[in-house]
DNA sequence: AGTCAAACTGAACTGAACTCAGGTTGTTTG
DNA sequence: CAAACAACCTGAGTTCAGTTCAGTTTGACT
Protein backbone atom coordinates (compact mmCIF):
# COMPACT_ATOMS: atom_id res chain seq x y z
CA UNK A 1 0.00 0.00 0.00
CA UNK A 2 1.44 3.37 -0.82
CA UNK A 3 0.31 5.45 1.95
CA UNK A 4 0.88 9.17 1.59
CA UNK A 5 4.40 9.40 4.49
CA UNK A 6 5.72 12.42 5.31
CA UNK A 7 9.15 11.18 4.84
CA UNK A 8 9.62 11.30 1.14
CA UNK A 9 11.99 9.14 -0.42
CA UNK A 10 12.41 11.35 -3.26
CA UNK A 11 14.33 13.57 -1.24
CA UNK A 12 18.59 14.03 -1.15
CA UNK A 13 19.93 12.71 2.07
CA UNK A 14 20.54 15.62 3.77
CA UNK A 15 17.41 16.79 3.28
CA UNK A 16 15.54 18.06 6.51
CA UNK A 17 12.43 18.18 5.01
CA UNK A 18 11.05 15.10 6.91
CA UNK A 19 12.14 16.33 10.05
CA UNK A 20 10.47 19.94 9.75
CA UNK A 21 7.37 18.51 8.81
CA UNK A 22 7.84 15.76 11.51
CA UNK A 23 8.67 18.94 14.01
CA UNK A 24 5.70 21.29 12.56
CA UNK A 25 3.36 18.11 12.83
CA UNK A 26 4.40 17.83 17.18
CA UNK A 27 4.02 21.38 17.47
CA UNK A 28 1.04 22.56 15.65
CA UNK A 29 -0.72 19.50 16.93
CA UNK A 30 0.24 20.18 20.64
CA UNK A 31 -0.32 24.28 20.76
CA UNK A 32 -1.90 24.86 17.78
CA UNK A 33 -0.87 26.49 14.34
CA UNK A 34 -1.30 30.03 15.82
CA UNK A 35 0.61 29.66 19.19
CA UNK A 36 3.76 27.83 17.43
CA UNK A 37 6.11 29.94 16.64
CA UNK A 38 8.17 29.18 13.09
CA UNK A 39 11.45 29.30 14.56
CA UNK A 40 10.47 26.45 17.67
CA UNK A 41 10.29 24.32 14.88
CA UNK A 42 13.76 25.33 13.46
CA UNK A 43 15.15 24.89 17.31
CA UNK A 44 13.87 21.33 16.94
CA UNK A 45 14.97 20.47 14.11
CA UNK A 46 18.26 21.67 15.01
CA UNK A 47 18.55 24.35 12.06
CA UNK A 48 18.40 28.19 11.77
CA UNK A 49 15.36 29.81 10.96
CA UNK A 50 16.28 30.92 7.78
CA UNK A 51 17.50 27.43 6.87
CA UNK A 52 13.24 26.72 6.95
CA UNK A 53 12.90 28.57 4.00
CA UNK A 54 15.18 26.48 1.82
CA UNK A 55 12.32 23.85 2.07
CA UNK A 56 9.08 25.74 2.67
CA UNK A 57 8.07 28.74 1.22
CA UNK A 58 6.40 30.26 4.43
CA UNK A 59 5.01 28.77 8.16
CA UNK A 60 1.58 28.29 5.66
CA UNK A 61 3.08 26.35 2.81
CA UNK A 62 4.19 24.13 5.27
CA UNK A 63 1.15 23.76 7.31
CA UNK A 64 -0.45 23.25 3.92
CA UNK A 65 1.90 20.43 3.11
CA UNK A 66 0.61 18.60 6.07
CA UNK A 67 -2.80 19.25 5.49
CA UNK A 68 -2.59 17.80 2.14
CA UNK A 69 -0.47 15.06 3.25
CA UNK A 70 -2.77 13.88 5.52
CA UNK A 71 -5.95 14.15 3.29
CA UNK A 72 -4.27 12.12 1.00
CA UNK A 73 -3.64 9.07 3.22
CA UNK A 74 -7.29 9.78 4.12
CA UNK A 75 -8.63 9.03 0.87
CA UNK A 76 -6.08 6.54 0.20
CA UNK A 77 -7.24 4.63 3.69
CA UNK A 78 -10.72 4.77 2.83
CA UNK A 79 -10.35 3.08 -0.48
CA UNK A 80 -8.13 0.40 0.78
CA UNK A 81 -10.29 -0.51 3.59
CA UNK A 82 -13.41 -0.65 1.41
CA UNK A 83 -12.36 -2.34 -1.71
CA UNK A 84 -13.12 -5.91 -1.37
CA UNK A 85 -16.19 -5.17 0.92
CA UNK A 86 -19.30 -5.51 -1.25
CA UNK A 87 -22.27 -5.45 0.87
CA UNK A 88 -22.85 -1.84 1.52
CA UNK A 89 -23.63 -1.93 4.96
CA UNK A 90 -20.16 -3.77 5.70
CA UNK A 91 -18.45 -1.25 3.41
CA UNK A 92 -19.73 1.61 5.45
CA UNK A 93 -18.80 -0.03 8.52
CA UNK A 94 -15.00 -0.89 6.89
CA UNK A 95 -15.13 2.68 6.32
CA UNK A 96 -15.95 3.87 9.50
CA UNK A 97 -13.35 1.48 10.80
CA UNK A 98 -10.16 2.67 8.96
CA UNK A 99 -10.97 6.51 9.95
CA UNK A 100 -10.07 5.51 13.46
CA UNK A 101 -7.59 3.38 12.72
CA UNK A 102 -5.04 5.81 13.19
CA UNK A 103 -1.50 5.90 14.96
CA UNK A 104 -0.84 9.08 17.68
CA UNK A 105 1.19 11.00 14.82
CA UNK A 106 -1.69 10.84 12.73
CA UNK A 107 -4.43 12.12 15.01
CA UNK A 108 -2.29 14.90 15.23
CA UNK A 109 -2.49 15.31 11.44
CA UNK A 110 -6.23 15.29 11.35
CA UNK A 111 -6.68 17.63 14.77
CA UNK A 112 -3.96 20.04 13.24
CA UNK A 113 -6.73 19.51 9.49
CA UNK A 114 -9.62 20.04 11.26
CA UNK A 115 -8.41 23.54 13.26
CA UNK A 116 -7.25 24.99 10.17
CA UNK A 117 -9.71 23.99 7.58
CA UNK A 118 -10.80 27.31 6.67
CA UNK A 119 -7.80 28.16 5.56
CA UNK A 120 -8.24 26.20 2.31
CA UNK A 121 -11.23 28.66 1.30
CA UNK A 122 -9.16 31.77 0.35
CA UNK A 123 -6.66 31.70 -2.82
CA UNK A 124 -2.92 32.47 -1.25
CA UNK A 125 -0.49 34.85 -2.63
CA UNK A 126 2.82 32.61 -3.49
CA UNK A 127 2.23 29.86 -5.69
CA UNK A 128 3.27 27.44 -3.87
CA UNK A 129 1.29 27.96 -1.43
CA UNK A 130 -1.59 28.05 -3.45
CA UNK A 131 -0.84 24.90 -5.41
CA UNK A 132 -1.01 22.96 -2.01
CA UNK A 133 -4.05 24.86 -1.30
CA UNK A 134 -5.95 24.03 -4.65
CA UNK A 135 -4.39 20.14 -4.07
CA UNK A 136 -5.71 20.10 -0.15
CA UNK A 137 -9.41 20.98 -1.88
CA UNK A 138 -9.86 18.71 -4.59
CA UNK A 139 -8.88 15.76 -1.88
CA UNK A 140 -11.04 17.29 0.24
CA UNK A 141 -14.36 17.05 -2.56
CA UNK A 142 -12.36 13.31 -2.89
CA UNK A 143 -13.05 12.22 0.19
CA UNK A 144 -16.38 13.89 0.22
CA UNK A 145 -17.24 12.04 -2.80
CA UNK A 146 -15.70 8.89 -1.28
CA UNK A 147 -18.83 8.82 1.12
CA UNK A 148 -21.55 10.09 -1.21
CA UNK A 149 -20.78 7.70 -3.88
CA UNK A 150 -20.73 4.74 -1.26
CA UNK A 151 -23.80 6.26 0.00
CA UNK A 152 -25.47 6.30 -3.63
CA UNK A 153 -24.31 2.39 -4.21
CA UNK A 154 -25.97 1.23 -0.77
CA UNK A 155 -29.37 3.37 -1.73
CA UNK A 156 -29.56 2.12 -5.70
CA UNK A 157 -28.85 -1.38 -4.35
CA UNK A 158 -31.49 -0.82 -1.59
CA UNK A 159 -29.48 -1.63 0.96
CA UNK A 160 -30.12 1.96 2.04
CA UNK A 161 -33.10 4.43 2.45
CA UNK A 162 -33.37 6.98 -0.52
CA UNK A 163 -31.90 10.49 1.01
CA UNK A 164 -29.99 13.37 -0.26
CA UNK A 165 -26.63 11.37 -0.48
CA UNK A 166 -24.42 14.03 -0.50
CA UNK A 167 -25.83 16.34 2.55
CA UNK A 168 -26.29 12.67 4.37
CA UNK A 169 -22.43 12.34 3.50
CA UNK A 170 -21.05 14.87 4.77
CA UNK A 171 -22.76 14.78 7.98
CA UNK A 172 -21.55 11.43 8.30
CA UNK A 173 -17.80 12.67 7.70
CA UNK A 174 -18.45 16.06 10.04
CA UNK A 175 -19.71 13.45 12.92
CA UNK A 176 -16.76 11.29 12.06
CA UNK A 177 -14.08 14.29 12.15
CA UNK A 178 -15.62 16.71 15.13
CA UNK A 179 -13.91 13.57 17.13
CA UNK A 180 -10.72 14.68 16.22
CA UNK A 181 -11.28 18.15 17.86
CA UNK A 182 -11.86 16.74 21.62
CA UNK A 183 -10.28 13.27 21.34
CA UNK A 184 -6.73 13.01 23.24
CA UNK A 185 -4.91 9.80 23.69
CA UNK A 186 -4.84 9.97 27.39
CA UNK A 187 -8.64 10.93 28.16
CA UNK A 188 -10.76 8.25 29.47
CA UNK A 189 -12.30 6.54 26.93
CA UNK A 190 -10.27 4.72 24.63
CA UNK A 191 -10.74 5.37 20.72
CA UNK A 192 -11.88 1.47 20.14
CA UNK A 193 -15.04 2.46 21.88
CA UNK A 194 -15.99 5.54 20.48
CA UNK A 195 -15.16 4.34 16.56
CA UNK A 196 -17.37 1.23 17.52
CA UNK A 197 -20.46 3.78 18.78
CA UNK A 198 -19.70 5.95 15.96
CA UNK A 199 -19.93 2.84 13.22
CA UNK A 200 -23.39 1.92 14.87
CA UNK A 201 -24.21 5.55 14.88
CA UNK A 202 -23.68 5.74 10.91
CA UNK A 203 -25.35 2.59 10.12
CA UNK A 204 -28.75 3.21 12.28
CA UNK A 205 -28.19 6.81 10.22
CA UNK A 206 -27.97 5.44 6.77
CA UNK A 207 -29.66 2.33 6.65
CA UNK A 208 -32.97 2.70 8.52
CA UNK B 1 -36.99 35.33 26.09
CA UNK B 2 -33.69 36.94 26.96
CA UNK B 3 -31.65 36.34 24.27
CA UNK B 4 -27.90 37.52 24.34
CA UNK B 5 -27.96 40.36 21.77
CA UNK B 6 -24.49 41.24 20.21
CA UNK B 7 -25.96 45.16 21.19
CA UNK B 8 -25.93 45.35 24.82
CA UNK B 9 -27.80 47.62 26.22
CA UNK B 10 -25.77 48.40 29.20
CA UNK B 11 -23.59 50.33 27.13
CA UNK B 12 -23.29 54.35 26.99
CA UNK B 13 -25.09 56.08 24.00
CA UNK B 14 -22.19 56.98 22.36
CA UNK B 15 -20.64 53.76 22.25
CA UNK B 16 -19.70 51.53 19.07
CA UNK B 17 -19.09 48.35 20.94
CA UNK B 18 -21.98 46.89 19.19
CA UNK B 19 -21.19 48.68 16.00
CA UNK B 20 -17.46 46.97 16.58
CA UNK B 21 -18.77 43.49 17.44
CA UNK B 22 -21.55 43.74 14.14
CA UNK B 23 -18.37 44.71 11.70
CA UNK B 24 -16.39 42.10 13.12
CA UNK B 25 -18.81 39.68 12.64
CA UNK B 26 -19.25 40.43 8.99
CA UNK B 27 -15.83 40.69 8.21
CA UNK B 28 -14.15 37.54 10.79
CA UNK B 29 -17.48 35.59 9.12
CA UNK B 30 -16.74 36.24 5.27
CA UNK B 31 -12.87 36.47 5.49
CA UNK B 32 -12.02 34.19 8.35
CA UNK B 33 -10.28 35.72 11.76
CA UNK B 34 -6.48 35.26 10.52
CA UNK B 35 -7.46 37.02 7.03
CA UNK B 36 -9.72 40.36 8.56
CA UNK B 37 -7.03 43.06 9.61
CA UNK B 38 -8.41 44.25 12.95
CA UNK B 39 -7.99 48.17 11.45
CA UNK B 40 -10.44 47.50 8.50
CA UNK B 41 -13.16 46.55 11.52
CA UNK B 42 -11.82 50.19 12.37
CA UNK B 43 -12.51 51.66 8.96
CA UNK B 44 -15.68 49.62 8.54
CA UNK B 45 -17.17 51.27 11.87
CA UNK B 46 -15.72 54.43 10.78
CA UNK B 47 -12.93 55.26 13.71
CA UNK B 48 -9.52 54.84 14.02
CA UNK B 49 -7.35 51.78 14.62
CA UNK B 50 -6.31 52.46 18.21
CA UNK B 51 -10.20 53.24 19.31
CA UNK B 52 -10.97 50.06 19.23
CA UNK B 53 -8.99 49.79 22.24
CA UNK B 54 -11.38 51.48 24.20
CA UNK B 55 -13.23 48.86 23.60
CA UNK B 56 -11.46 45.69 23.43
CA UNK B 57 -8.16 44.85 25.00
CA UNK B 58 -6.88 43.32 21.55
CA UNK B 59 -8.57 41.60 18.15
CA UNK B 60 -8.44 38.45 20.27
CA UNK B 61 -10.16 39.77 23.02
CA UNK B 62 -13.07 41.09 20.64
CA UNK B 63 -12.90 37.59 18.91
CA UNK B 64 -13.59 35.67 21.94
CA UNK B 65 -16.33 37.98 23.10
CA UNK B 66 -18.52 37.03 19.82
CA UNK B 67 -17.80 33.44 20.91
CA UNK B 68 -19.32 33.53 23.95
CA UNK B 69 -21.99 35.99 22.70
CA UNK B 70 -22.76 33.03 20.58
CA UNK B 71 -22.46 29.96 22.86
CA UNK B 72 -24.56 32.22 25.54
CA UNK B 73 -27.33 31.95 22.53
CA UNK B 74 -26.97 28.88 21.80
CA UNK B 75 -27.30 27.55 25.10
CA UNK B 76 -30.17 29.61 25.89
CA UNK B 77 -32.17 28.79 22.57
CA UNK B 78 -31.49 25.30 23.60
CA UNK B 79 -33.03 25.62 26.68
CA UNK B 80 -35.80 28.16 25.58
CA UNK B 81 -37.04 24.85 22.86
CA UNK B 82 -37.05 21.77 24.69
CA UNK B 83 -38.50 23.15 27.84
CA UNK B 84 -42.15 22.24 27.24
CA UNK B 85 -41.33 18.84 25.48
CA UNK B 86 -41.81 16.20 27.67
CA UNK B 87 -41.47 13.05 24.91
CA UNK B 88 -37.96 12.69 24.90
CA UNK B 89 -37.66 11.92 20.91
CA UNK B 90 -39.59 15.24 20.65
CA UNK B 91 -37.31 16.80 23.11
CA UNK B 92 -35.05 15.92 20.78
CA UNK B 93 -36.60 16.67 17.50
CA UNK B 94 -36.96 20.29 18.79
CA UNK B 95 -33.47 20.70 20.01
CA UNK B 96 -32.42 19.87 16.33
CA UNK B 97 -34.79 22.50 14.86
CA UNK B 98 -33.62 24.72 16.76
CA UNK B 99 -30.24 24.73 16.37
CA UNK B 100 -30.99 25.14 12.41
CA UNK B 101 -33.25 28.09 13.15
CA UNK B 102 -30.68 30.80 13.09
CA UNK B 103 -30.56 34.39 10.99
CA UNK B 104 -27.82 35.21 8.89
CA UNK B 105 -25.82 36.71 11.40
CA UNK B 106 -26.32 33.80 13.32
CA UNK B 107 -24.76 32.00 11.16
CA UNK B 108 -21.97 33.81 10.66
CA UNK B 109 -21.40 33.75 14.64
CA UNK B 110 -21.63 29.95 14.24
CA UNK B 111 -18.89 29.98 11.47
CA UNK B 112 -16.61 31.80 13.49
CA UNK B 113 -16.99 29.72 16.67
CA UNK B 114 -16.69 26.49 14.83
CA UNK B 115 -13.65 27.71 12.90
CA UNK B 116 -12.20 28.80 16.23
CA UNK B 117 -12.73 26.90 18.62
CA UNK B 118 -8.70 25.42 19.49
CA UNK B 119 -8.67 29.06 20.75
CA UNK B 120 -10.35 28.12 24.02
CA UNK B 121 -7.96 25.38 24.64
CA UNK B 122 -5.02 27.39 25.68
CA UNK B 123 -4.65 30.08 28.48
CA UNK B 124 -4.72 33.45 27.17
CA UNK B 125 -1.93 36.25 28.22
CA UNK B 126 -4.40 39.07 29.34
CA UNK B 127 -6.37 39.12 31.99
CA UNK B 128 -9.60 40.14 30.20
CA UNK B 129 -8.94 37.68 27.07
CA UNK B 130 -8.65 34.65 29.54
CA UNK B 131 -12.27 36.11 31.24
CA UNK B 132 -13.23 35.65 28.33
CA UNK B 133 -11.99 32.50 27.02
CA UNK B 134 -12.99 30.42 30.27
CA UNK B 135 -16.32 31.66 30.11
CA UNK B 136 -16.93 30.47 26.91
CA UNK B 137 -15.16 27.35 27.98
CA UNK B 138 -17.60 26.62 30.54
CA UNK B 139 -20.67 27.48 28.03
CA UNK B 140 -19.16 25.23 25.53
CA UNK B 141 -19.38 22.41 28.77
CA UNK B 142 -22.70 23.61 29.05
CA UNK B 143 -23.50 23.21 25.63
CA UNK B 144 -22.09 19.47 25.48
CA UNK B 145 -24.05 18.90 28.80
CA UNK B 146 -27.21 20.27 27.73
CA UNK B 147 -26.97 17.24 25.26
CA UNK B 148 -25.97 14.44 27.34
CA UNK B 149 -28.30 15.07 29.58
CA UNK B 150 -31.23 15.76 27.29
CA UNK B 151 -30.02 11.87 26.03
CA UNK B 152 -29.49 10.79 29.37
CA UNK B 153 -33.41 11.38 30.29
CA UNK B 154 -34.17 9.86 26.87
CA UNK B 155 -32.27 6.39 28.16
CA UNK B 156 -33.43 6.50 32.10
CA UNK B 157 -37.18 6.72 30.56
CA UNK B 158 -36.42 3.68 28.17
CA UNK B 159 -37.28 5.99 25.13
CA UNK B 160 -33.29 5.31 23.81
CA UNK B 161 -31.16 2.62 24.06
CA UNK B 162 -28.44 2.72 26.75
CA UNK B 163 -25.39 3.82 25.49
CA UNK B 164 -22.38 6.34 26.34
CA UNK B 165 -24.49 9.41 26.92
CA UNK B 166 -21.65 11.59 26.32
CA UNK B 167 -19.65 10.12 23.57
CA UNK B 168 -23.42 10.14 21.90
CA UNK B 169 -23.80 13.65 22.81
CA UNK B 170 -20.45 15.08 21.39
CA UNK B 171 -21.31 12.85 18.44
CA UNK B 172 -24.55 14.21 17.48
CA UNK B 173 -23.54 17.97 18.17
CA UNK B 174 -20.33 17.74 16.27
CA UNK B 175 -22.60 16.66 13.44
CA UNK B 176 -24.58 20.00 14.02
CA UNK B 177 -22.66 22.25 14.07
CA UNK B 178 -20.17 20.70 11.26
CA UNK B 179 -23.12 21.94 9.22
CA UNK B 180 -21.96 25.69 9.57
CA UNK B 181 -18.41 24.19 8.35
CA UNK B 182 -19.98 24.22 4.73
CA UNK B 183 -23.22 25.70 4.68
CA UNK B 184 -23.72 28.99 2.53
CA UNK B 185 -26.64 30.67 2.28
CA UNK B 186 -26.61 31.28 -1.39
CA UNK B 187 -26.18 27.25 -2.06
CA UNK B 188 -28.35 25.18 -3.70
CA UNK B 189 -29.97 23.45 -0.68
CA UNK B 190 -31.96 25.29 1.73
CA UNK B 191 -31.54 25.03 5.60
CA UNK B 192 -35.19 24.13 5.98
CA UNK B 193 -34.06 20.55 4.24
CA UNK B 194 -30.74 20.41 6.27
CA UNK B 195 -32.37 20.74 9.03
CA UNK B 196 -35.00 18.01 8.26
CA UNK B 197 -32.23 15.60 7.10
CA UNK B 198 -30.25 15.98 10.47
CA UNK B 199 -32.90 15.95 12.55
CA UNK B 200 -34.27 12.62 11.18
CA UNK B 201 -30.23 11.15 11.47
CA UNK B 202 -30.18 12.53 15.03
CA UNK B 203 -33.27 10.30 16.12
CA UNK B 204 -32.36 7.26 14.29
CA UNK B 205 -28.84 7.75 16.16
CA UNK B 206 -30.10 8.27 20.01
CA UNK B 207 -33.31 6.41 19.45
CA UNK B 208 -33.28 2.92 17.84
C1' DA C 1 41.91 19.67 -6.41
C1' DG C 2 38.05 21.80 -8.55
C1' DT C 3 33.15 22.25 -9.39
C1' DC C 4 28.49 22.43 -8.38
C1' DA C 5 24.17 22.20 -6.11
C1' DA C 6 22.16 21.55 -1.84
C1' DA C 7 22.09 23.29 2.65
C1' DC C 8 22.72 26.82 5.63
C1' DT C 9 23.53 31.57 8.22
C1' DG C 10 23.45 36.52 10.50
C1' DA C 11 21.74 40.82 9.66
C1' DA C 12 18.24 43.60 7.93
C1' DC C 13 13.33 44.35 6.56
C1' DT C 14 8.03 44.29 6.83
C1' DG C 15 3.55 44.70 8.29
C1' DA C 16 -0.11 44.19 11.44
C1' DA C 17 -1.07 44.27 16.31
C1' DC C 18 -0.48 47.04 19.90
C1' DT C 19 1.18 51.14 23.33
C1' DC C 20 1.66 55.85 24.65
C1' DA C 21 0.85 60.44 25.69
C1' DG C 22 -2.07 63.17 25.22
C1' DG C 23 -6.68 65.79 22.81
C1' DT C 24 -11.84 66.12 22.07
C1' DT C 25 -16.69 65.54 23.17
C1' DG C 26 -20.65 65.45 25.75
C1' DT C 27 -22.83 65.11 30.42
C1' DT C 28 -23.31 65.97 35.00
C1' DT C 29 -23.19 69.10 38.96
C1' DG C 30 -22.37 73.19 41.88
C1' DC D 1 -23.31 79.05 33.08
C1' DA D 2 -18.86 76.97 33.68
C1' DA D 3 -16.08 73.73 35.89
C1' DA D 4 -15.18 68.94 36.36
C1' DC D 5 -15.21 64.55 34.82
C1' DA D 6 -15.63 60.39 32.23
C1' DA D 7 -16.17 58.48 27.91
C1' DC D 8 -14.31 58.55 23.58
C1' DC D 9 -10.86 59.26 20.22
C1' DT D 10 -6.18 60.18 17.69
C1' DG D 11 -1.21 60.35 15.42
C1' DA D 12 3.18 58.90 16.30
C1' DG D 13 5.94 55.37 17.79
C1' DT D 14 7.01 50.32 19.38
C1' DT D 15 7.14 45.33 19.07
C1' DC D 16 7.60 40.93 17.34
C1' DA D 17 7.04 36.97 14.37
C1' DG D 18 7.53 36.07 9.69
C1' DT D 19 10.23 36.90 5.92
C1' DT D 20 14.06 38.53 2.53
C1' DC D 21 18.82 39.32 1.36
C1' DA D 22 23.45 38.57 0.34
C1' DG D 23 26.26 35.82 0.78
C1' DT D 24 29.05 31.19 3.16
C1' DT D 25 29.61 26.23 4.19
C1' DT D 26 29.13 21.35 3.17
C1' DG D 27 29.75 17.22 0.80
C1' DA D 28 29.17 14.34 -3.46
C1' DC D 29 31.22 13.55 -7.87
C1' DT D 30 34.28 14.17 -11.33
Amino acid sequence: MARARIVDPEEGPRSKRGAILVAAVERFGEDGYENTKWSEVADRVGIGQTALYHYFESKAHCLLTIMRLELQRSHDQFVEATKDETDPVEEVRAAVRSAFAVTEQEIRQMRILQANMSLLATPRKSKREETERVAARQLVQMVERDWTSLLMRGMSKGAFPLRDAHTLGLSVLGMIVSVWRWYRPTGAIPLSEISEMIEGCVVRMVAE
